[in-house]
DNA sequence: CAACTGTACTAAGCATCATAGTACAGATAT
DNA sequence: ATATCTGTACTATGATGCTTAGTACAGTTG
C-alpha cells in the first residue's frame, strides 16, 4: 500500500502523508475506508510505530484522516476536498517551472505538447 | 545579489546555490563575471564564511563556479550549459504536476493557458 | 610587507528524524 | 471479565545535517 525510500531526503513521515494523499486523490481510498492500525502497518513496513503515528497525526490535523481511540483510524469526509484544494494551488508551482524551462530554452509548443501528453496520460512521449 | 530567507526549510548553502543558478540563466551573471570572495559574500549576508564556502565549492563541483586560490572565483564557461541541461530535465516534474492537478480537478484548457501567460510573462493570468 | 584570496580543519550548538521502550484508556470479540 | 486489539502520550537515545566560531596555511596582489 505505501512504498518508502529510506534513501529519500524526504522524511518517512512525510512520504507516508504524500502517498496517503495520492491514494485518496486517486479514489483508491475514499471517505469511511479504514486505514491499517499503527501497529500493523508499523511492521508491515518495517518502520517505528511512532513514526506511523507521526504521519496519522498530521494527517488527521489537515482533515484526511479521523481517528478513533479504540477503534482506528478511517479516510475523513473531507479527505478529497482537502487535497483537491491544495493541489489546485499548486498553480504558482507550474507558473515557476514554465519559466524556468524557458530560460532554459523550452519551446511554447514544447511545453504545451508536454502538458497534453501528461494530461491524456500519453506515456510515450514522456519517455526520453 | 542574493537573498536568504532564514525561515525557509531549504538550507542556506542550498539557497545560494538555486539563485546563483537562476543568476547565471537569466544572464545577469556571465562566464567569467568574477563572485563577491567568500569573506565579503559572508560579511553582506551576515552569514557565516563556511557556509557561504559549502555553497561556492558546491557549485565549483558542478562546473558553473570556477575557484582559483589566491583570486577569487568566477563564473565558469561551462555554467549555463550545465544549468540549462539541469532544468531542462525537469520535463518529468511538470508531467508529475500535470498529473496530479487533473487528479484534482483541473481542466486541460486551463492547464494550457496557465503555461501559456507563463512562458509569456503575462503576470495578470497568475494572480487570482 | 600587508592585505587580500581560497581552502582546510576542529569544536560546539542546535534542530529534525527515527528508534526503543513503557504506559494508559477506549473498544471489541470470546 | 479477560484478552487483544485500537489510538495516544511520554521519556530517552542515537544519528544526521546545518550553521557558527575560531584558527591556520598557501597563493596573489599592490
Amino acid at each position: 500500500m505505501f512504498q518508502i525510500d529510506a534513501l529519500s531526503r524526504v522524511p518517512v513521515y512525510e512520504q507516508l502523508v504524500d502517498q496517503m494523499e495520492k491514494l485518496v486523490l486517486s479514489g483508491l481510498l475514499k471517505a469511511g475506508d479504514p486505514m491499517p492500525s499503527v501497529r500493523s502497518l508499523s511492521l508491515d513496513l518495517s518502520i517505528n510505530p511512532n513514526t506511523i503515528q507521526k504521519a496519522y497525526s498530521e494527517l488527521d490535523r489537515r482533515g484526511i484522516l479521523m481517528s478513533v481511540p479504540g477503534k482506528g483510524c478511517f479516510v475523513a469526509e473531507t479527505a478529497i476536498e482537502v487535497i483537491r484544494k491544495k493541489i489546485r494551488d499548486k498553480s504558482s508551482d507550474l507558473i515557476e517551472l514554465v519559466k524556468d524551462m524557458k530560460l532554459a530554452g523550452a519551446e511554447l509548443e514544447e511545453l504545451l505538447k508536454l502538458v497534453r501528453s501528461a494530461y491524456e496520460g500519453n506515456k510515450e512521449v514522456c519517455e526520453r
